[in-house]
DNA sequence: GTATCGATGATCT
DNA sequence: GATCATCGATACC
């Protein structure tokens, strides 16, 4: 279990410090490499409309899912969290470590540093879809475990948006080989030591 | 290695 | 009717 209050700090924060965290769907997953952060005042955000059918979610209470359909065929997953409605962090990618033959099956013929390298790769591999828009993720099929240990985080622009896309809110755990791409300096990523 | 493009459908204007 | 918080295939270099 993640600690009490955990999710309840400014989104850029517990973006940053999911990097690291345990993420399983019934057994499935391994480590957050990846994330990035969105909210109700974010022009790149769902929510920046306001409330409506699709990202309902985003308005409920912190610490359940946010799943929605992107570009018709992928599904992607977000966790509700932060100090104000309209708030989330977007699971990018995953380093996958437990149950990785049912991953290969549900992902078919590719390699395993790319079974959970993006948003709708992981949500595939993990077999997140609509039908967990909107559950706890205190309880199954979800499993978060929160980061033991220091780690060297970077921080940059988020991937494939178009506005608000100067905003530093990717997080990735430094060298990875998981990304769905890698943090690149030149475009203004730098690293975080954390604790 | 990079660049470009089509798939595919809900959502919102 | 336009816009996507994407992915995989293809064509190059």
């Amino acid at each position: 279990m993640l600690p009490p209050g955990f999710l309840l700090r400014p989104v850029p924060l517990v973006a940053r410090d999911l990097i690291g965290a345990t993420l399983l769907v019934d057994g499935v997953g391994g480590l957050v490499v990846e994330t990035e952060a969105y909210d109700r005042h974010d022009p790149a955000s769902h929510s920046a409309a306001g409330p409506t059918a699709r990202n309902a979610a985003m308005f409920g209470p912190p610490g359940h899912a946010y799943v929605y359909r992107s570009y018709g065929l992928h599904w992607c997953l977000n966790l509700v969290c932060g100090e104000a409605p309209g708030a989330a962090v977007l699971i990018r990618a995953i380093e996958p470590l437990r149950d990785l033959p049912v991953m290969r099956a549900r992902r078919g013929l590719v390699a395993d540093r790319v079974l959970c390298s993006g948003p709708g790769r992981l949500c595939q591999a993990l077999g997140v879809d609509l039908a967990l828009d909107g559950a706890r993720l205190d309880a199954p099929p979800f499993l978060l475990l929160p980061r033991t240990g220091a780690a060297d985080v970077t921080a940059g622009p988020r991937i494939g948006i178009t506005r608000g896309a100067a905003t530093p809110w990717r997080f990735c755990l430094a060298g990875s080989q998981f990304l769905s791409r890698p943090a690149d300096r030149a475009r203004g990523s730098v690293i975080l030591p954390v604790k």
